[in-house]
DNA sequence: TCGATTTATATGATTTTTCATATTTTCAGC
DNA sequence: GCTGAAAATATGAAAAATCATATAAATCGA
């Protein structure tokens, strides 16, 4: 008994157990996404992009998990390096809608391919039953957690 | 349409729905943390040392999901904090063992309690099914990318 | 048993992130 | 159409995280 291993609590946590799949399913993705020349966070705005040119700000920190003052400081930094444009939203002077330049687009679109590919290798890493439920449980765990009477 | 909704992968996304659920799922907890005066890296730190009290900092760097170096600094503010301390190891002398003070342990086991309270109650907002299945979802998750094939 | 390698921790410098709050614009009710 | 509240974004100052690397101790091989 060299090592007096309990771990009675923290590896059977649902939250642990929840950051840490994030975390080490996310890694080697991340990796790849820091090769190609972009910050984690800077990739996940990309992403949503893709999905839905010209977010607000606001929707766009919510959607990408980060607090708003950080993705006004992302989008500087974006904009700057000509991943994206700011634009005026002309109904509500407030918002600043972010659109993806062209060498955002091309950029977004081969690593949202090289996303795709990735998901599909680690879901076939899981026995089918599994792969078949994961994305289920997960998706009604947020639909529980959005409801105000969530906890 | 006022709003116009594509949303077609970030949405979808594993990686996504793993980074969500678990920013999600925790952030009523960790307000929680942060109420008890800790930062949620400490309690995680915490939550190590009551499974298994006097573990080296790199074990409870990786536990925890952090880097080494930022570890290191944790660690001197809980002990500065007095809610731990640095005992060096008697057989190797590289290594630091993180010691749980009376305190640390009181309010550890106070949290972790609390934490055990607050899983049931998220797990009773899911229907039975999607409760049986979660954690053993996530934890073959955690095998499969243990393993060094991996991908 | 010496030297090269690996492991464990610490630390300086830089970059990120956060927090509180300012600014600007819209909206709601009167 | 005013006024006070709410929403969207920005920003300065402070705290935290990262990165590269230093130091020190253990280990492995010839």
């Amino acid at each position: 008994m060299s090592e007096t291993q309990n771990d009675t609590f923290v590896t059977g946590y649902l939250l642990y157990l929840l950051a840490a799949s994030s975390e080490q399913a996310s890694a080697q993705f991340h990796d790849h996404v820091r090769a190609r020349g972009l910050r984690v966070p800077e990739w996940r705005v990309l992403a949503c992009l893709v999905d839905n040119d010209g977010m607000m700000i606001t929707r766009l920190a919510r959607l990408s998990l980060m607090e708003q003052s950080r993705m006004t400081r992302i989008v500087d930094q974006m904009d700057a390096r000509g991943l994206v444009t700011r634009v005026a939203d002309s109904n509500d002077k407030r918002r600043v809608r972010v659109r993806l330049t062209a060498e955002g687009r091309d950029l977004a679109e081969a690593l949202v391919k090289d996303a795709r590919r990735h998901e599909t290798r680690l879901l076939s890493a899981l026995a089918d039953t599994d792969a078949a439920r994961i994305k289920g449980v997960l998706r009604t765990l947020l639909d529980v957690l959005d409801r105000p009477d969530a906890t």
